[in-house]
DNA sequence: TTAAAAAACGCAACACTTTTGCGTTTTCTT
DNA sequence: AAGAAAACGCAAAAGTGTTGCGTTTTTTAA
């Protein structure tokens, strides 16, 4: 897609073939990607290393960024592009990890601002992560809850 | 100590000097350890795989749970152990730990109950740390605040 | 448009983290 | 006190991520 290629443009990076699939890939998934579901998206055709260079160049140009997750796996997320940059990564948020499907979503700016504005203290850093049952899964499975 | 043997034998784990010791490095501990930190704290003496199946067997019958960490980094937590055991963790922690005087604060019910609506999915636990300055500590001292 | 420079690529090897196998030691049970 | 179960240390393996290097692709600029 023409708006990848201009992307990459904008933010100092090759438009390799590899690259402008990988972003595409990125755009097309909600929540977050190991290296190794990056792997079997493109049939385990693409050499590994390459993988990690371009995420590891992604995330220094500011396109994505590392989120955490259950089982320590690295995995990455898509940047808010128009806050992000090579200089400034702005990620003012949290992070829900799912129990069921595993996916990790970033949460909104706004439970951070309420949360920092409301504690009494001066609010410099965080480290915010839920854990449950996402929408998808929740709707999908009878799940027992407390 | 007496107590965490007690504990030790509550949750089916052998009583053995290293994971006596472990557990109390786990009350000592205000917030999180890695097994790098850990394997410091016994001066190194201790072997790295009897350190992974410490925290493994502890895990398992619900005495610690894994905090994901920003940084991608394996980290572990003391249950609340009147809730916890091998079949349901539940583990709740909201803190405010001061850059200043290394005090944590527990966080106000209220500030969670916000967190836990307002994600949009169903949460059945959370850590979150917010760092900074404290009421005291910032009335005390002339710190820029951005 | 083309040639030099820069970036990205694949492969092999390396480094670090975590797990597994196994024989020995310690703890638990009775 | 003796057999069973759990925990231990060591060595090796598996898994995850990085580095070096020579080659290919993309970019830049004449």
């Amino acid at each position: 897609m023409k708006k990848h290629k201009e992307i990459l443009s904008r933010f100092g990076i090759n438009k390799t073939q590899f690259r402008i699939d990988l972003l595409s890939l990125f755009f097309d998934c909600k929540s977050s990607l190991t290296i190794h579901e990056i792997f079997e998206r493109f049939n385990k055709k693409t050499n590994k290393v390459t993988i990690y260079r371009a995420l590891k160049s992604f995330e220094q140009k500011g396109l994505i960024h590392q989120v955490p997750d259950k089982n320590n796996l690295k995995k990455y997320s898509l940047c808010n592009l128009d806050s992000c940059s090579p200089d400034s990564h702005n990620h003012q948020h949290g992070h829900f990890i799912c129990y069921s499907c595993d996916q990790t979503f970033c949460l909104d700016d706004s439970i951070i601002k309420i949360l920092k504005t409301s504690s009494g203290h001066i609010v410099k850093n965080y480290n915010l992560i839920l854990e449950g049952y996402c929408t998808d899964c929740n709707s999908s499975q009878t799940i027992s809850q407390n």
